[in-house]
DNA sequence: GTGTTACCTTAGCGGTCTTAACCATTAGCG
DNA sequence: CGCTAATGGTTAAGACCGCTAAGGTAACAC
């Protein structure tokens, strides 16, 4: 049974994250050549490492079929490249392009400043509340697709036998 | 030109929230009958009083065609309802059903119960530290579209002559 | 009444996400 | 060795959400 405080914390999250979520967005579009959204993360994370996509959807909390067509359009601009490995030709390998990285710090700069102009009227103790918040939002939400177990259960391709 | 740590919390923000983002949604998602994430917050608004499609575009930071077909959407299932007042027959005046009010509430129930799941884990200072920090999102994004010029300029009617 | 302005809607497009169904490759076992 | 099962991805179809551009109607101003 959940504190009332809790609750309400989740209250304000569930009307807050959308808000912003529209702001990022209108950003990240407004940044020029806008890789949306959610392309911008998959950059960043794909800046890191090569993944596979299992792992990246893993990753991103999104199904496989979901990761599969983002990393579509992502290759499609020539930001990304997909390659199997002949150990396994059933898995395929993301790796970013140089192409790739010079967007994504490019727009991730513009996208910055802006974000920033709205941050930069914030007083220092309320920017390093925000700061701390989002810090809390990563630990929580960073990889707990725990909500749907269907998501794990999917790994193990449980068939419900008919 | 802002300093290195408000960028440092735009960067934080372009990557946390919309992975939280999609949690809140499949929340949403999987509470019953999926008001959508924008449909959430749009309810909750007009709980507290009937508005027009302008006030509401504004408030919501989108644009007046996507409110005006979230608000179709939302009459369609029965949970708003839209009447022009005959002083201007103009506006559109939009108010919540009484089906509308009791499926937000419900809904709501249900999202907050999933979430309160992952939060409850959460020790009390980061809790408080998570809510310190929506709040100020909350400042922050809640009535600011002011990356966008054109919004507020079409406010206020102030015309660039030509 | 003619023209401008305000408010809203329709049309069309791209992006994100889902589930269901399908294909290809690999691994296990008789 | 050949068949079956499991694993990793992809395609297809459907629902939302956001945008711009292009109407249409009501009110206001001359």
């Amino acid at each position: 049974m959940p504190s009332a405080a809790t609750r309400d914390t989740a209250r304000e999250l569930l009307c807050i994250i959308p808000l912003v979520m529209r702001t990022v967005a209108a950003e990240l579009r407004a940044a020029g050549e806008m890789p949306a959204p959610a392309h911008f993360g998959l950059l960043t994370i794909l800046g890191r490492q090569p993944r596979t996509l299992t792992e990246l959807a893993l990753l991103q909390g999104v199904s496989l079929p979901t990761m599969s067509n983002s990393v579509s359009t992502l290759v499609q601009r020539g930001w990304v490249k997909r390659s199997s490995p002949a150990r396994d030709r059933r898995v395929v390998i993301i790796e970013v392009t140089p192409v790739g990285t010079a967007t994504v710090e490019r727009v991730g700069k513009a996208a910055e400043a802006h974000l920033s102009e709205m941050l930069g009227n914030l007083t220092p103790a309320a920017r390093r509340r925000l700061k701390a918040g989002l810090g809390v939002l990563r630990d929580v939400f960073s990889d707990a697709p725990a909500t749907r177990p269907e998501r794990a259960a999917r790994a193990t391709r449980a068939r419900t036998p008919a």
